[in-house]
DNA sequence: CCACCGCCTTGACGCTGGTCAAGGCAGCAC
DNA sequence: GTGCTGCCTTGACCAGCGTCAAGGCGGTGG
């Protein structure tokens, strides 16, 4: 393992090779039916940064899962303003949101040079159709989604936020087998504060404070966490525990 | 239908002659469908005013769609902060957060007299492994809530959270064939203050301001918006257009 | 009728965090 | 090296909104 997390590529593996089949939609899948799931998966090549997979009103047609790398997904309201609705770490879903209306709401973009796995949803579910352990790990993986999305609108206070944020992050990463404590934070500050809404300026200032509480340390990109009890503590364990 | 929206009963009505049919679960399904549905759905005697449907942290069991009236859905943080999640309408599902954890993250309350029908999820799991038009709903339902609490997140200024409320009641006031102008709101101040994150002073606050602005007039539960383009206008149209 | 209670409203005040502006610092081209 | 550019940091200032406290208003019970 690598002292800090950069993301380690799967490349063109098949699901029952991908480091990344622990976490991913095969969860729950026998070796046949994971063969099954694999014909219907397109590998994509690599994105650079910056590089869109799909545009928000575009017709949907695939969901993604990230095979490598970070992507985040960001939606522009009426009055022209971006707002990062998620980052997406390898083996986590997007574009579920676009099941509903039968269109992307946000733009999927990489952070960094990023691949991804697409999967036709017509495809995905007459699979899952046949396929009872598929059909329950969507159901649980959109779950999931749900609450993510709901603990987020529960932090109140901007340092609860962003502790709040970072642990998601931390627990996230060693649900990947990473460390929790050691963070590359490979987004800007400012993509930071747009997705917690609100001021780079916030996050800076917070940062520094959380170093002088004796939380953590940062210097640029790279976070280590010192004191997850009193992260925990002052997030009030919203998004984490 | 009445001048203002209190919530019919369909009381114990079937799926195929419930009014809310055309929203709730068994959007898609064929009559023949409907009854294998119909089978697995339990319908509730009505709970009166501040009773529990279930508790945070019990095991998850059922699903629940709301027959009539209101419920909340609230969770307490590691503070012992309460937090109200999600109001939910007739013909809306809650619950369906506890699929992943396999537990309730939430506890439901009803807000007056409400009923619902509680849909056991292993059955309906089954049921939908057969049913691909009941899947195709589930999935789409689940994507919808994950879109809502998502475009919650997006609002930042009070005015802006306030507003987008009261638009996105009012869509899904208009989607059950109720007025869209005319909305009595049961819940009191202090819960649409805490779901927002806003003090309630800032709720009646508020209030005035759109009042004196020609938005909306309201007096107690009775809200009436006079200036729906206005009010999208001050949202950004994040949780209604 | 009055008293009480819960809920909402209104006002005064102060803190948190947004905004604006300036300055540091690393990376890159020349 | 110098000068650019982009990102982050720091400081000064101000407003939006939370908090506290008081007062209104309607409903219910005596």
């Amino acid at each position: 393992m690598s002292a800090s997390n950069t993301v380690a590529s799967p490349s063109f593996l098949k699901c029952g090779q991908c480091s990344l089949g622990k976490l991913c939609l095969p969860v729950g899948l026998d070796p046949q039916d994971m063969v099954s799931l694999e014909n219907i998966i397109e590998q994509s090549s690599p994105y650079k940064e910056h590089e869109t997979v799909y545009q928000s009103e575009q017709s949907f047609e695939k969901i993604y899962a990230v095979k490598s790398g970070m992507f985040k997904t960001v939606v522009i309201d009426a009055n022209g303003n971006e707002h990062i609705v998620g980052f997406h770490l390898p083996g986590e879903l997007f574009g579920l949101d676009a099941i509903y209306p039968q269109k992307y709401i946000s733009t999927a973009v990489s952070l960094g040079t990023s691949s991804v796995c697409g999967i036709n949803y017509n495809d995905l579910e007459s699979l899952a159709a046949k396929l009872p352990s598929l059909q329950r790990q969507l159901f649980s993986l959109m779950s999931k989604e749900v609450q993510t999305s709901q603990s987020m609108t529960m932090e109140h206070a901007a340092d609860q936020k962003l502790a709040g944020f970072i642990l998601a992050l931390s627990s996230r990463y060693k649900q990947r087998g990473y460390s929790e404590t050691r963070i590359n934070l490979i987004m800007p500050r400012r993509d930071i504060a747009n997705h917690l809404n609100m001021a780079a300026e916030t996050v800076s200032r917070l940062f520094k404070r959380f170093q002088a509480e004796g939380l953590l340390e940062i210097k640029r990109t790279d976070l280590h966490i010192t004191n997850m009890e009193g992260l925990k503590e002052l997030a009030g364990c919203a998004s984490s525990c």
